[in-house]
DNA sequence: CGAATTTTTTAGGTCTGTCTAAAAAATAAA
DNA sequence: TTTATTTTTTAGACAGACCTAAAAAATTCG
C-alpha cells in the first residue's frame, strides 16, 4: 500500500473517537492505539506527524483533536470507505459482515472522479450497509435518523432495524442467521429470540411503511 | 506472504518487459529501473528481495527472470489489473485513457473472493478496455486472438481495431478524438486521416459480423 | 499532601524501499 | 588485445512506520 495508508487510517481512527467522546474532547494516544491495533509510542509519533500537516493538534500528555482541515479530511475517507461498501454488498452480493476489510483498502484509493462516479453509480446512497450514514462530497453527514437502541425500545411496540453499532463480523453473521437485518422488522414476539449480546448492538426507528419484509 | 505494492509492481514489471522481449530472456534491472521510474540500484535490492520469495532469479550483471510461482503471481495482478479497467470504463463511464493509473492502485486490493466476485459481476470478460487478455482465475491468458500492426495490414482492405499497443494517455486521447476506439472499423479511405504516429499503436484484425458501428 | 500507579513521551533500534557515489563487470572501440 | 565506455552491483545514507525499554508527567490513593 501507499505510504499515505498508515497515516489515513490514524487520522480516520482520529476522527471516529473523537465522534464517539464527544465534539472539544481530546483523543488520548492509548485510545487511538488501541484502535489501531498499533503501540502508543508509534501513535505519538504519528500525532506530530499529522500535527505538521495541520491535520490534528496536539497537548502532550493531553491528547489529539483534528483540525477543521483534518475533520474535513477524514470525512472523505469515511465517505470513501462507506460508499466502497456498499458497492460491494449492493453490487457484487458480497454479506455484510464480510466488507469491512475489503474497504479498509479501498478507501485509501486516491482518484477524486472514481469517488463520485462510484457515488453516482450507486445512486447516492445515503447509508451504508451497517446503516451508518454516507458523508457528501460535500462533508456533510445527514444525521437527520434518530436512532434508538434496542434494548431502550418500548416493549409492546414493534420496531425496524436502522443500524448496527459496531460492526464486528461474528455479530453480523449471528444477526443474519437470526434473519435480522437492515430494515427488519421487529415484532414484540421477535425480540425474544434475540441474545442480550447481540440486542445491544442493534439501533432501531419507528417501522417505516416501505419496510423490507422479513425472510423467515 | 506478506505483499507490498512497490514489491508487486516490480513483479509486474519483470513479467511485462519479460514477455516483450521473448521466454528465456533475461531481462536487465536497468529496464526494469526504467519502466517503473526508480534508478537502478534499487531495483537491484528488489530483485534480491523477490529472489529471496522464490518469485525471481537473478544473474548478476545478466538480469532476472520469473520463477514459475512467479509468474502465477505476476499474472493475478495483471488479472486485476485488466478487469479493474473494465470495470472502471463499462460500469463507472470512465475514457479508456483515464483508468490505467486507477487500476495501477486497485490491483493492489488483497482480496481473493473480491477478484472473483468482480469478474462474474462484469460477466467474466476476456478482454479490457485496450484490448489486452484477462488471464483467467486459473492464470491462464487466451491469446487466440491474432491481431496484425494496422501499419502491416494490406493497404486496399477494410479491418476493425481490436487493441492499442502501449496505452500512453495521449495517443489514446487522440485516437478518441479521431473517432477511433476498440472496435472501431477502418476501410481503406478511414487510414489516410490517422497520423503514422497514431497508427503505428493500432492492431487490427479482420473485420468481425458483429462489429461497432464507428460514430463519425 | 506525598507516595504509588498509570499514562504518555522520549530514546534508541529494526525493517522496507528509496537514493547517490563509487567499485566492479561486461561490452564496445581503437 | 588493450583501452574506453556503458551497465550493473555494492556501499553507505535517509525517510517512514513500527517496536521495546526507560524517563517523565499526570493521576490515584493512603
Ligand atoms: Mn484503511
Ligand atoms: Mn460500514
Ligand atoms: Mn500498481
Ligand atoms: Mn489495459
Amino acid at each position: 500500500m501507499s505510504k499515505s495508508t498508515h497515516r489515513e487510517d490514524h487520522l480516520k481512527a482520529l476522527y471516529t473517537l473523537g465522534e464517539e467522546a464527544g465534539q472539544e474532547s481530546w483523543v488520548s494516544t492509548n485510545a487511538m492505539a488501541a484502535h489501531l491495533d498499533v503501540k502508543p509510542p508509534s501513535v505519538t509519533a504519528m500525532v506530530h506527524v499529522m500535527s505538521e500537516l495541520g491535520w490534528a493538534e496536539h497537548r502532550p500528555y493531553r491528547g489529539a483533536r483534528l483540525t477543521p482541515l483534518g475533520k474535513k479530511l477524514a470525512l472523505t475517507l469515511v465517505r470513501k470507505h462507506r460508499l466502497w461498501e456498499t458497492f460491494l454488498v449492493e453490487r457484487l452480493g458480497f454479506g455484510w459482515e464480510e466488507v469491512h476489510d475489503i474497504a479498509e483498502q479501498l478507501e485509501h484509493i486516491d482518484s477524486v472522479s472514481l469517488v463520485d462516479k462510484l457515488d453516482a453509480y450507486l445512486g447516492h446512497p445515503t447509508i451504508d450497509p451497517h446503516g451508518d450514514p454516507i458523508p457528501t462530497a460535500k462533508g456533510q453527514i445527514a444525521d437527520s435518523r434518530r436512532l434508538t437502541p434496542l434494548l431502550e425500545w418500548p416493549h409492546d411496540k414493534p420496531c425496524q432495524v436502522g443500524a448496527v453499532k459496531d460492526s464486528n463480523d461474528k455479530v453480523l453473521v449471528e444477526l443474519t442467521s437470526l434473519g435480522i437485518e437492515l430494515g427488519t422488522v421487529l415484532r414484540p414476539e421477535d425480540r425474544l429470540k434475540v441474545p442480550l449480546a447481540l440486542a445491544e448492538e442493534v439501533l432501531v426507528e419507528p417501522q417505516s411503511s416501505q419496510e423490507i419484509s422479513t425472510n423467515e
